[in-house]
RNA sequence: GUCUCCAUCGUCUAGCCCGGUCUAGGACACCUCCCUUUCACGGAGGUAACAGGGGUUCGAAUCCCCUUGGAGACGCCA
């Protein structure tokens, strides 16, 4: 049995997606259950449409999900590529260079002996001659796909032209998929797919397949989406006589219309999750449970990533596609936030607090910090929620307090008593407050909701806020008395109003 | 248009390969109730699915065929 060597080759055109993250994750549950290597390779073929920047960012989001390359791009590849190496590890191997770009020597020498073979050959045909072909194709009700027109015009290798895979009239193709079965196709209408551009770089068809021996990767997890140029691919192993590695097309991951995720939908790059405030150890749980089940019949749903790595494995990845559910994600998440020992939630709400602009003493968010702690479904809620122990005039909207038992006049009492109430106490703790504050509600006579509600927006500026009784004490009596004091001119005026 | 894949609650799914134990289980969401100072958390219930039609069989969510629906691919993009 040969060890296991997976790979997550993203092209790097953009930021990660959460569907391109899973993959990742699939192929290194895979590697790190079987105790094999995981590779990250970097298909960078297209020169058009290259993003600077795009391959550390994968490596970067990769490295926040705690998943770091056993190979991959090396610091000296990177720098060649244009890319930054700050805060970037250095990840290298006996593979090397991971980057497509930085290979294409490799890949002309193949298309080369397969031109030599009988099995590819040369192409002149411009752009515009295979456009115009397509267009007369569609309009005939045909379906598209380039003619063979050069297949025996022997085209010079002097003249400007790219290398095709000579696509056989009648042969079956069949793939053996680990997750969809046996699939087969006939040759015929496959047509004669281009291998090498005109600038001498691979299209994903040959750099894939040369690569993905090379580097003697032994399964390759890949979406769905590329079930359908799999047969080239086969093709191609046979030609070149090589062992075909187990293929693994990944189901989709939809959007909530059904149809491909999109932004439109939501957020859809892994950055955006982080900066929403949802913990990598949630993305990555919630989204390989999107085509992966345990399937023992226990009821689980939260599962470390230890979980995972010792339980994952491909023949429990489901064949159909899965719609990307935002709302389950926030239940997790908020159950994954909950799970944090204090500590760390209170090192997040500090840096949210920050990020926020305001500044709030460590004292009050430690008094209050594991009542928000419960309460917030991603870390971007807390600072909203901590807002009003913040050392800064407090807006209050006072139509809030109306209620069908409450009218500004009463709240006026209500805070009068209140002031009274809280003033004598000598200390100020959590029970104090209560002892103050309960005998209030039956000596007003309205609902005990009501009356804490006037105390709230009077004193937190809120109608929803963490628990009073905590909140006061976290705030202190002189703060708290401050409000108090600001707030009773206010409600009389507007109590006043017509 | 051609090719390929897919099909269990609104959603993620268990069950399907090895037909009976499925009056189809769990989770999210939703509804009701409990807890309760608001909001949450927690607890107890509830609504809700085998796409349709044919077979095979004593018996089908499970096997076969067809239909329908959905998705993807058909590029000198990956």
């Amino acid at each position: 049995m040969k060890p296991v060597r997976t790979r997550f080759a993203p092209s790097p055109t953009g930021a990660l997606h959460v569907g391109g993250a899973r993959t990742a994750f699939f192929a290194w549950l895979l590697a790190r259950h079987s105790g094999g290597k995981f590779i990250l390779r970097i298909e960078d073929t297209d020169r058009e449409r290259l993003v600077p920047g795009a391959i550390s960012g994968m490596i970067q989001e990769l490295k926040w999900f705690g998943i770091e390359p056993d190979e991959g791009p090396s610091h000296a590849e990177l720098l060649q590529a244009g890319e930054n190496i700050e805060g970037i590890p250095n990840l290298g191997g006996a593979y090397g260079p991971y980057i497509q770009s930085l290979r294409g020597e490799r890949y002309r020498a193949v298309a080369e002996d397969l031109i030599a073979k009988g099995v590819c050959y040369r192409c002149d045909c411009t752009p515009a001659m295979l456009e115009q072909e397509r267009n007369e194709q569609m309009a005939r009700k045909e379906s598209p796909g380039y003619s063979g027109y050069c297949r025996d015009r022997n085209v010079s290798a002097t003249a400007k032209h790219v290398v095709r895979f000579r696509m056989p009239f009648k042969k079956t193709v069949v793939l053996e998929d680990a997750v969809k079965g046996r699939v087969v196709w006939e040759s015929a209408p496959l047509k004669d797919t281009v291998l090498l551009k005109s600038d001498g770089m691979p299209t994903y068809h040959l750099a894939v397949v040369v690569d993905d021996h090379d580097m003697e990767i032994t399964h390759i997890l890949r979406g769905d989406e590329w079930l359908s140029s799999a047969p080239i691919h086969v093709l191609l192993y046979e030609a070149l006589g090589w062992e075909k590695p187990v293929f693994a097309h990944l189901p989709v991951i939809k959007g909530p219309n059904g149809k491909k995720l999109s932004k439109r939908d939501g957020s859809v790059n892994t950055s955006v999750f982080r900066e929403d405030g949802y913990l990598p150890e949630a993305l990555l749980n919630f989204t390989v449970l999107i085509g992966w089940s345990e399937g023992d019949g226990t009821e689980q749903e939260i599962y470390t990533r230890q979980d995972l790595v010792e339980k994952f494995s491909i023949e429990r990845i489901s064949q159909a596609g899965g719609i990307f559910d935002y709302g389950k994600l926030a239940w997790m998440n908020g159950s994954y936030i909950r799970a944090l020992p204090y500590e760390e939630f209170h090192q997040f709400a500090k840096q949210r607090i920050e990020k926020s602009g305001f500044t709030v003493p460590d004292a009050r968010l430690r008094a209050i910090g594991p009542l928000v702690q419960e309460r917030v479904k991603v870390l971007a809620e807390i600072s909203p929620m901590v807002e009003f122990l913040a050392e800064k005039p407090v807006e209050r909207d006072l139509t809030q307090i109306v209620a069908k038992d409450m009218t500004l006049e009463r709240a006026s009492e209500v805070l009068g008593r209140a002031k009274d109430l809280l003033g004598s106490l000598p200390s100020f703790s959590h029970d104090q407050i209560e002892g103050a504050l309960r005998p209030l509600v039956t000596e007003i006579g309205a609902k005990a909701g009501s009356v804490f509600g006037v105390l709230r927006i009077a004193i937190m500026g809120k109608k929803v806020t963490p628990p009073l009784f905590e909140s006061l004490a976290a705030l202190g009596k002189e703060e708290t008395m401050a409000r108090i004091d600001q707030a009773v001119p206010l409600v009389s005026a507007a109590a006043a109003q017509p």
